[in-house]
DNA sequence: TAGTGGTCTAGACCACTCG
DNA sequence: GAGTGGTCTAGACCACTAG
């Protein structure tokens, strides 16, 4: 953090080599996360360039996903909240009762919550219905919910099941009860099979960034979960996550 | 695509409506991937705006990972590469003689070749050795490479071998054979159990960008695979992938 | 009220691309 | 050479946060 200068006869633009220096700092710990970075005007006076200049310095961190802006207060480096998401044995211990959200949380030993934003008959986009194996257009229960780990919110998901399934059945309360929807559906015969998951990562549009209070330079990791029970596709769930507070984990068998 | 007018009225800053106008004719479609987008004169001429503001307007689509800027050419709507990793049959199609990264390609039937771009003893991250059950520092076989879909960069890799294991056999050459270092591993009696894999996704660094042709506003999937074999570790692979051009995909049974 | 970031302007010089 | 993007400046006005 010693004070460092622009190299003018460098090819690399004074804005980078600004954001370079911060960048090394945060890197190396010397600005922890949650540590206020310079003002812009201090950046103006310490390294002699305009306003503009020392803002698309901080601009650059905040595209990397390293620092946030908080207007009337400052720049900051970010913070990560860390948190794991298993993922083979979620659906075993489903079993003793628990939703596999819960049994994740639990492993990783972390206040959480559920906000259930919608619960209801709705209409489902069309890659929904075709995986469903729904004609498009059909009336599905759309069950839509956040989830907050230590206050914040992480993940946005919407689980789309067919109403044949779901009328009638503790799936179209808000609380579906012990074992959550799969375990309501198992109550009514159903047999799980398997659950298929597509995971892919991209930068979030305004409306999930908005949902997730995610900073600018922050991708979401989008994951569709099919879930087969009976010879059916029973349930598709279509999660986004703060690509920041997750880690999926696979356990992939040789044989 | 008709001709818009910017609301002086509005909250929103001028930039931003500009972008909100750029990026519906994108998601609509009626500027398509690969299509150049307003030259920021036109922009300045159309909106009235200042060219900083014409600039800032392109730059957010930019960040969002909607559009790149070719210097002395244009700004362009970001083509896609649509590619799809199969992950549960990956390891079981291995044994018919082909590695995991082959059988993933012909599965979606495109062109692809491997870059070797180091193979040689070397050291490892004390993440890496630690996966291992290796003391940190301990030297290692390291296999660094990077695939290409169609031409284009998507996946950089990096795997980590014991010497114990690596040490006089094919592993240590840049081909080495029918079924790649698993294979030569099974041929020395060792008998694989799993495959963990742990996924998560961030900016890239500038080094990532830079072996990757990413342009700004693209996330990377992290992918660590812990290859388990006659109760040890036999392989860590880190690998990171250009996230515009994966799906990942993984059969969990629910027994 | 003082300090911080958010937005915008008008103008300049440079580097790259293409015909 | 004409057109495009890349960088930088000096100055302005506004909005938010704090003591």
């Amino acid at each position: 953090m010693a004070l460092r200068r622009i190299d003018p006869a460098s090819d690399r633009a004074v804005y980078r080599q600004i954001a370079d220096h911060l960048r090394a700092d945060i890197e190396s710990h010397e600005r922890p996360p949650g540590s206020q970075l310079p003002s812009e005007s201090s950046l103006v006076a310490d390294y002699g360039v305009s306003r503009v200049t020392a803002r698309r310095a901080l601009s650059v961190l905040v595209t990397d996903g390293l620092a946030i802006s908080e207007h009337g207060k400052g720049w900051f480096v970010r913070r990560r909240p860390p948190v794991k998401r298993l993922s083979s044995d979620r659906f075993a211990r489903r079993h003793e009762g628990k939703a596999a959200f819960t049994v994740d949380m639990e492993a990783n030993e972390r206040k959480f919550s559920v906000e259930v934003i919608y619960v209801g008959q709705g209409d489902a986009p069309p890659e929904i219905t075709s995986r469903l194996g729904l004609p498009p257009g059909t009336a599905v229960l759309v069950r839509r919910r956040r989830y907050l780990v230590e206050g914040q919110p992480t993940e946005f998901a919407t689980s789309y099941i067919p109403l044949d399934i779901a009328a009638g059945t503790p799936i179209e309360q808000e609380n579906p009860g012990p074992g959550g929807i799969y375990g309501r559906m198992e109550d009514h015969g159903l047999v799980f099979e398997r659950y298929d998951e597509e995971i892919s990562a991209r930068m979030p549009t305004e409306d999930e960034a908005r949902h997730l209070s995610l900073p600018a330079g922050s991708p979401v990791l989008h994951l569709v979960r099919t879930a087969v029970a009976s010879g059916r596709v029973v349930e598709v769930c279509d999660t986004i996550m703060d690509s920041a507070a997750f880690v999926l984990f696979y356990s992939l068998p040789a044989r």
